[in-house]
DNA sequence: AATGAATGAGTGTTCATTCAT
DNA sequence: GATGAATGAACACTCATTCAT
């Protein structure tokens, strides 16, 4: 029991410090310190700190793609799945930013560990242009540019907000994302020629 | 001259180790090291590691600032002026992938000590933008959130390409980027109004 | 009684731990493991890690003690008690060489607190070789000198044996290594004078 | 200059401490402390503890092996050959016991990085006594065996020495200890039937 | 200008020991 | 008796920075 009260109190400490100084910057000692323990007792915990970020993001990042995955499988249409999937983003934004900034935004090495036998939300993504292209819902196209393009529109409004350059919460702006990313969904990538020649 | 062809040769071997390795996991050993040099002698140069790192983003994060605003400057619509910048971005990332790496991707905190009377190629986007929207030659909305998907656009498609998800030279990709953010550029805001309504 | 069971199996496992890797190189932790239970509980049997050391290196030494006396004293002839006794010790490191490692090779500091009046395997091959010189069995001499040269044929073989380098259970080396000892002890030690002479 | 000097100081600081508490227990501040300046500055001279116990081993260890070979090679006799040597351990003893103890007697990781190609004085005695036992100067057998017991008087007469227990400097027990040794030699190892046959 | 030895604070990690449960 | 969380001092090592040469 309280193990792991003591482990959700060290990673909520943990995800504040580390969105908040980056992870290489937050030591052990910081963290510890915030959640008002000595050092050493972290090690009773986590093996290392690369364990701790690595629990603490795989553990978050399969909770995103579980859940982008039902909320497109929930939507029979492709633009349905789309406009779920952008406004489950902001959503997930929306109910704990510093979480979404760690798994998203944030530049650590973790995203190098991911497999592709794991659950990613941005494969998700990936698999539903996918899809939409082979039903000849949107053009067809190179489905990871595609995905570039939509994650774009999405994390870079993301990391507006978090500078204070966006005032309203992404759930509202839900809609004029889901309806940006169709669009350019339904650019033609023909133009670029040679690639597909 | 000579003190020129040194930092230039200091700012060449640390750019490549911020962008490879990031710059905190960046020593000045590592860039004495690069360079050919003994530690002791970068502080003839700079101040201290922050200075160097803060230095080289200035200096071409301004570069980067005006070469965006000349090539708007040059195309007389809005939409000549976006599709010009959007071709800028993807050409300066070919010609040189770690400085767009260093500058726009992977900022390493130095974001966050920009002026805002500091020339700004982001701001130029924004301004380019609200031009257009003053003009009605797109909806009027918020430029910030109609930055933020411009600029998502262009900076995740670059960063597939950094991770090897994207083949070909961002730069015969441009047209579609263009495409793309025109498209998005497009979207009512208004949207977003009737949500909250 | 089961208290006595628990300290045994300590006592087993860290005796494996410490000639396997080392006493400084053995945690707590490490023992608690191989034993099975938790680190604070060692604490229950054992005041500290250097107590149980202690503990366990006194115990058995003193244990080498007493039948290295009794060996010898079965023998009535000096050259009888000096083979009986190498035999014995190549003996006691055929029957548990881990223990005689921990004993007489790697001591780890603990001869240190080895007083005068603790029953002490060298001491009495010692005194059996002073009682030799004072009958006339052997030259007179230092019996120090003598018996660091009987001690050294037998642990610096035991060593070879640990190393590998020596093939043979060290019991079926015995009397080779008896006669080294005796032909040994024959040498006078009067040459030393001579030499200072 | 300088660097040789302050590497000088601090083998001989670290030769201390490593002979008086042992390599594990001696930690990098305590030899930086002997020395008189900060741990950091210990890394500019060696890449590692490690590397620095390793260096200080193998140099003085491949010496000691040169001087060997050197002093049993002038003499023609096997017998002379084994005076030399003993005679030569005991001076270098005298010279230095902190290095001898260091590098014969105290117990630390290296002897496992002794390479067969190393010079290595052990196996130098070894040769001599294989060469003694080729051309019939003393009984046929395990030269193993016998470099063992030769080499134990040797190394077990220090370690008394060491302790207080024999007054005289080993210099003037040298031709005591030799012909132990010699003595030592004739034994013949066919006593140990079942190995030979 | 450049060198490289030295500093001193900091890093992640280990571990004997204590103690509330 | 046993548990395991917590402590706090250590450890080997790193690194930005200073400074005598």
């Amino acid at each position: 029991m309280k193990a792991k009260d003591t482990k959700e109190r060290i990673e909520t400490a943990a995800l504040r410090l580390f969105v908040d100084k980056g992870v290489a910057e937050t030591s052990i000692r910081d963290i510890a310190l915030a959640v008002g323990f000595s050092d050493g007792a972290l090690y009773r915990h986590y093996a290392s700190k690369d364990e701790l970020v690595w629990w603490m993001f795989k553990a978050s990042f399969e909770s995103y793609a579980r859940i982008t995955a039902e909320v497109a499988a929930r939507e029979p249409t492709s633009r349905g799945k789309i406009r779920a999937m952008v406004q489950n983003f902001c959503d997930l934004f929306d109910q704990d930013s510093r979480l979404f900034r760690f798994l998203m935004l944030v530049q650590h090495g973790q995203l190098d560990r991911v497999t592709p036998d794991m659950p990613n939300p941005v494969e998700t993504v990936r698999g539903v242009i996918a899809g939409a292209m082979a039903k000849g819902d949107i053009p067809a196209g190179d489905s990871d540019l595609a995905t570039a393009m939509v994650m774009g529109i999405i994390l870079q409004t993301a990391t507006f907000k978090v500078y204070g350059r966006i005032k309203p919460p992404l759930g509202e702006l839900g809609s004029v994302l889901a309806d940006a990313c169709w669009k350019t969904l339904g650019v033609p990538q023909i133009a670029s020629v040679k690639k597909i020649a």
